[in-house]
DNA sequence: TTGATTGTTTTCCATATGGCTAAGTATAGG
DNA sequence: CCTATACTTAGCCATATGGAAAACAATCAA
């Protein structure tokens, strides 16, 4: 198993904002140009980029510009690589059910964890 | 389908960082105490503290200090409420074949999304 | 050709983040 | 009681982040 993963630190800190989430979501559902994207947002078109820039160097969208018009669309990809990690994370700890019996068995029997 | 969660935020951030992502690795096998899960990093444990700090604050660990040693453990509930938030992204793109197929048709053939 | 659209660039700002050192607290052990 | 252990608290610092406004391009449409 290996430890470093940049490009997830990258993901996940995309995926850390409601406003990105919810690109991610309505990219979901098909492309769209950028100002599309921006309308159900009080937010400054700027501001507003920067959130498509984020997700791009991410690696959860690609962009490209046709006239004047930018178009984004999802990277399942990206997207399923996150979903990796976490399943993966997920198989350690039911993996381990037996160790962690054990661990239990060496508490004293009113000491749990909150 | 609900767009603000905003439990999410805390759970991606906490989840964006090589350290963080190790120390959930770690606890996924078994709890530990904190200067257990210190060991591998090159920090101060300040520094390192933080790191727990924001996982305990996402919901992701919990911990207990019983005498001098706080010893952390995984909450499985959150990890698996990133993976959902995942996997309904895939269900969207997954269920939205035909509306992309649309949209395609739409585009000069030669005008491809990088 | 003149506007209106659709981004883009630049600059600025307040706050958050991730690291450090130094000094403090609290218990377990001898 | 004294000391070592295992955190904690308190500052400090540099950089990143998420937002804004203003001004600049570039293109499509009449």
């Amino acid at each position: 198993m290996e430890n470093n993963q940049p490009a997830l630190d990258g993901v996940f800190h995309a995926l850390a904002d409601p406003t990105r989430r919810a690109v991610i979501e309505q990219l979901g559902r098909s492309p769209a140009t950028v100002s599309e994207l921006a309308v159900p947002f009080d937010m400054a078109l700027p501001s507003f980029m920067k959130h498509i820039g984020v997700l791009e160097d991410s690696g959860l969208i690609s962009s490209k510009k046709v006239g004047r018009v930018r178009t984004c669309q999802i990277k399942q990809k990206t997207l399923t690589e996150a979903e990796t990690w976490l399943e993966e994370q997920r198989a350690v700890w039911e993996g381990r059910a037996d160790r962690l019996a054990a661990y239990v068995e060496n508490l004293s029997s009113d000491e749990e964890l909150s």
